[in-house]
DNA sequence: AGAAATCTTTTGAAAGTCAAAGAGTGGAGG
DNA sequence: CCTCCACTCTTTGACTTTCAAAAGATTTCT
C-alpha cells in the first residue's frame, strides 16, 4: 500500500472513532443528557458568555433558527439562561448556567486528558513534528474550507472533476 | 499556551472544518445531489460489493433499520442496487451502480489528493515519522473507543469525574 | 409617524438516527 | 410435513439537527 493511501487509512480511522468515542463518553459521564452537538453549542457559548444569539450562531456556523431550537432545549435541560438585553430589547443574551459551566468544565477536562494521554508517549522530535504537522494540515484545511466555502467564480475543485 | 492545549485547539479547528468542507466539496463537485453521510455509505458497500445489509450496517455501524432508508435513498437517487439473494431470500445484497462506482472513486480521488497534498513538503525522516505518530494516535483512538464504547462494569471514565 | 433595518422565533421540510414491532424465510425436531 | 424458533430485513414512531423562509418584535432613520 503507498504511503498516501496508509496516511488516508490511518485519518480516515481516527476520525471515525473519535466522534463516537465522544459521544459515549458522554453519555456515561455526569451529564448523560447532552448530545455531542450540544456540548458543542455550550463551547460556543462560552464561561463568560452573556452573547447574543447571532454571534453565538455565527461562532458555531449554523444559522439562528437552528441556535434557537438547541438553545430552547438547554434552557429547558437547565445548562442555559436567556435574557433579554435591556438595551436593545430585540437582542437576547445567553450564558450558562451554574450546572452549563460544570459540564463545560468537566468536557474541557476530558478533552486535555486525551490530548495528554494522546501526547505522552512521544518523544520531544515526535512532539515537535506533530505539532509542526497539525499546523500544516490546519492551514491546509482552512485553505480548502476557503476554497469550497466561498462563494464565486465556479472554482475548479481539482480532483473532483470528471 | 501548553503544548496539550495547542495540540488540543489544532484538532478541534481541524476536525470542525474538515465535515464542512467536505460537505461543500461534493455540492460543487458532479455528484451533487449526495452527502458526506451518503458518500461514507458507499464507501462502506464498496467497489466490490455485492454485501449484505447488516454486514454493511456494522461496517457502518449503524442499524440495519437505518441502512434501510439510506439505501432507499440511494437506489432512488440511482447509486445503488438491491437484490434478494437467491440461496437465502432472506438476505439482501446491495452494490454500486455504474453511477455509484464513479462517484465512489471520485469520492477517493478527492482524499488521495488531499492527502497528497499534504504529505509532499515533508522529507523522508519526517514522513516514517507521521506514519509511526498516526498509527499510534490509531491505536490509541481505538483503546478509548473499546473503552468507552464496551458495555461492562461501569467502568471509571476518567476525567469525567466532578 | 412611517418605513426600513435588525434580531429572534416560528414553521415546514429534510436527513439521519434508534428501538421496537412486523413480515417473510429458513431450519430443526417432532 | 408441520410447527415453532431464529434470522434478515423493513416499517413505524420518535427524536435531533439542520436550513430557508416567513413572521414577530424592536430600533433606527427619514
Amino acid at each position: 500500500m503507498s504511503y498516501e493511501k496508509q496516511v488516508n487509512a490511518l485519518l480516515l480511522d481516527i476520525y471515525d472513532k473519535i466522534l463516537v468515542t465522544e459521544e459515549k463518553a458522554l453519555r456515561k459521564g455526569s451529564f448523560k443528557d447532552i448530545s455531542v452537538a450540544e456540548m458543542h453549542t455550550l463551547e460556543g457559548i462560552g464561561l463568560y458568555g452573556n452573547r447574543t444569539m447571532s454571534e453565538t450562531a455565527a461562532t458555531l456556523g449554523i444559522t439562528t433558527g437552528t441556535l434557537t431550537v438547541a438553545i430552547d432545549r438547554l434552557v429547558r435541560k437547565g445548562y442555559v439562561e436567556r435574557h433579554r438585553d435591556q438595551n436593545d430589547r430585540r437582542v437576547v443574551r445567553i450564558q450558562l448556567t451554574k450546572k452549563g459551566k460544570l459540564a463545560y468544565r468537566m468536557h474541557s477536562k476530558f478533552h486535555r486528558l486525551l490530548v495528554e494521554r494522546l501526547v505522552s508517549p512521544l518523544d520531544e522530535p515526535a512532539r515537535r513534528l506533530l505539532l509542526e504537522t497539525l499546523t500544516e494540515i490546519s492551514g491546509f484545511i482552512r485553505d480548502q474550507h476557503a476554497r469550497y466555502t466561498q462563494p464565486g467564480p465556479s472554482r475548479q475543485p481539482e480532483g473532483a472533476a470528471q
